[in-house]
DNA sequence: ATACATGTTGGAGC
DNA sequence: GGCTCCAACATGTA
């Protein structure tokens, strides 16, 4: 579920429900919520990995971790973390992470940071990069303040299709490559929305939990790297390590 | 069956 | 304070 390609489609998946009043609301968080029962939901927004169910005054911000998972008209045999009924429907969210976002979600987000979201800037992502030139490719896409959304399916796929190894760093990176990431990062997570609706994700995957480089027909390194300790498929044949 | 995974947070220890 | 490491969370899939 999480990568932010997955949070648009379940944005899109309830726009049925903007507007919509709320007739009940529950679930097993232990997030002290205001009373919901007979609020509109304004709207839905997602910035990369979260999603936000806007009300007046106030957000519920939405984070499926690792095991998250969601129903729409539709319950599992798990008690939900989140549900809102409305009249025409329902969500069920499980195993997710709930918050209160209070304020102005304008000030609390930067929109221009999300890969997928209209507002996003390739000028302002390469510029907070250049910022820190230590910092390895690897934990650079995973950096949720320059490109939010992209987790570790996307890194994988963006530095083999730039060929670039995941240990460069930021700052050894010739200026056409820096520039390649920051856009592949975004072209990536479009098609990676496209493949997802399709159901078909799986069988683009050229470096991800694959064994061997399409391009070289060498075995792929599989290491845990960067500060997350993440898995990494990589070919040390076609990407070069800048550092 | 056992291991592993599209993620983040917070605390311990240095 | 900052950095790194690690546990915790909790479930479907291979």
């Amino acid at each position: 579920m999480p990568e932010g390609p997955s949070i648009v489609i379940l944005k899109e998946a309830l726009a049925k429900f903007k507007g919509k009043k709320i007739i009940e609301a529950g679930g097993n968080t232990k997030v002290v919520l205001p009373e919901l029962e007979g609020l509109k939901v304004i709207d839905f927004k997602s910035w990369g990995k979260q999603f936000l169910i806007c009300f007046k005054g106030f957000a519920i911000r939405v984070h499926f971790l690792l095991f998250g998972t969601y129903r729409i008209d539709e319950r599992k045999d798990a008690k939900p973390r989140l549900f809102l009924r409305f009249a025409n429907g329902e969500i069920n969210f499980y195993t997710s992470s709930i918050q209160l976002i209070e304020g102005d979600l304008d000030e609390i987000y930067d929109w221009t940071a999300d890969v997928m979201n209209p507002l996003w800037s390739a000028a302002k992502a390469r510029k907070k990069l250049k910022a820190a030139p230590d910092m390895l490719v690897c934990d650079a896409l995973m950096n949720q303040q320059v490109f939010s959304g992209v987790g570790n399916i996307i890194k994988n796929e963006v530095l083999f299709r730039i060929k670039v190894h995941p240990l460069s760093t930021i700052g050894a990176l010739p200026a056409a490559k820096l520039n390649a990431l920051v856009k592949e990062a975004v072209v990536y997570s479009f098609e990676f929305l496209e493949w997802k609706k399709k159901f078909e994700l799986k069988k683009h995957w050229l470096a991800y939990n694959q064994k061997t480089c399409p391009r070289d027909h060498v075995p792929f390194k599989r290491k845990d790297l960067g500060k997350g300790r993440r898995r990494t498929f990589y070919c040390e044949s076609c990407q070069v390590n800048y550092s």
